[in-house]
DNA sequence: AACATCGTTCTCTATTCGTGAACAAAAATC
DNA sequence: GATTTTTGTTCACGAATAGAGAACGATGTT
């Protein structure tokens, strides 16, 4: 029955509170925030302070993450196979577009940059990596989106969908048009979809068993992608059908007809 | 009495299981060299996997650290003020002594490289950053070592003490004698102690407090290092300095004597 | 096809988790 | 500087659960 252990829960929840809360905070506020005891919460802060996953800062005696954070999140880049596979295609791919480079992958319900080349011109489009976003909102994740199977769609689409700008999906219906688009044509095209003046373009990495593993994004101010589309997809398309053949997908056979 | 949540605890070293173990571990293999039953370490990772801290492999059945662990260390470096403030003179002293400079820090009883800068030299020494490691043995953490209590210095020493190179320090007398160098001279200056052929130097920074928060270390081959020796001890040393100064520390007033 | 091994589920009891109150130690207020 | 408020920490207790161990079911191996 009960597959899940409360304090455990509790303590993943009391370190992610970080993520979006203040860099420090002392128990009472931390209380107040996860909805427990000041006691239990005090605990957990010992526990975890205990080992390394939260450190304290005995001035203020407020409490912050540890540094076996810092370990543990390095780890998980170091072994992830497409991190260290993506980082010569990533660079090539910056070299030829001079526009930001990112690599996108789905984790749960939720997408995330794990890797970036950050474009050369003073001017540029930039985002921050590693942390997750939902998977209807960016080029780059509705691609991944887009060769899930229908009954994950919709448990995705079934979420509300925040508008970021004028051109953005407000409707269900005009995200699973826009994702058999992507399908059909094989990458994402959006120009200042969720911000304005941005234009990007986005295309699926495959595995050897068809799976889509990544998606790479090329993004930049749109007075300068506009002009060299043509260019720009046609080394994105090149470096994504390379990445692919090298994990052993054959585009011949194996093409998906969803 | 009872301070620390077991549960939790147990949580925290799957985790770090990961750090030495293989990328990939199932049930069983965690719960031998965790020493817990298979049931046990089921519930913990499903527990870990709800909240994004361990991921499952459907395929495998295996299980890894999940992406969560990757925004909250990348929130650890965020928050952590001294990495920004110490990047542009991690990134000018790289420029001077075209050398590797890292930025070490103390968490515990342990040492971390939190930020560093590589030589553009072809052949150069390079270091794995976010990784702990014993606060005796690299020129950066006995400098940090230096600045404290003798109580926190006999704790560390107390601990076995491992030879690296036919240089390295052997006996706790040793290493005593070479923290009070450091904190005479100021700096501390290592040669083909512990990787054979390497010469580093390091140095503490201080905050108004009059606490060491970090030390900053160049580091290279000897036969690069040696000839320029006294450039680079000059550059680390105005850097340091210029640091201290902008965190508040005055050199002539609080001048430490240990 | 029989076997071994692994992940998963189940039941049960000793253990422990989380609460709420009390205490102590700072901060903030006057 | 004294008082009040707020904070971190400790404690005791009852309800909840964590962890053991065995059994099940699913893989993959010999």
């Amino acid at each position: 029955m009960d597959q899940v252990l409360s304090s455990v829960r509790n303590g993943c929840k009391l370190l992610k509170m970080f993520l979006d809360g203040p860099p420090e905070m002392g128990v009472t506020e931390l209380s107040k925030r996860l909805q427990l005891s000041k006691g239990a919460v005090h605990k957990l802060l010992t526990t975890l302070e205990s080992e390394g996953f939260i450190r304290k800062n005995e001035k203020t005696k407020q409490y912050t993450l540890g540094y076996t954070l810092l370990e543990l999140g390095d780890k998980v880049i170091k072994n992830h196979d497409i991190v260290a596979f993506s980082t010569p295609y990533i660079q090539r791919l910056l070299a030829r577009t001079q526009e930001l480079v990112v690599l996108c992958i789905q984790d749960g319900k939720d997408a995330i940059y794990v890797s970036k080349a950050d474009s050369p011109h003073p001017i540029r489009f930039t985002l921050e990596t590693y942390r997750r976003f939902p998977m209807y909102s960016t080029s780059a994740s509705r691609v991944l989106l887009a060769y899930r199977t229908p009954e994950f769609q919709d448990e995705i689409l079934r979420e509300e969908i925040k508008g970021y700008t004028p051109h953005s999906f407000t409707s269900v219906e005009e995200i699973k048009q826009n994702l058999q688009d992507i399908r059909e044509r094989g990458y994402e095209f959006s120009s200042n979809r969720r911000n304005v003046g941005v234009t990007g373009m986005a295309a699926p990495i495959f595995d050897s068993t068809g799976e889509v593993v990544a998606s790479i994004s090329v993004i930049g101010p749109s007075d300068r992608v506009l002009p060299q589309q043509d260019v720009i997809r046609n080394e994105l398309l090149t470096t994504v059908q390379e990445m692919s053949a090298e994990l052993g997908y054959r585009y011949q056979l194996t093409r998906p007809v969803l």
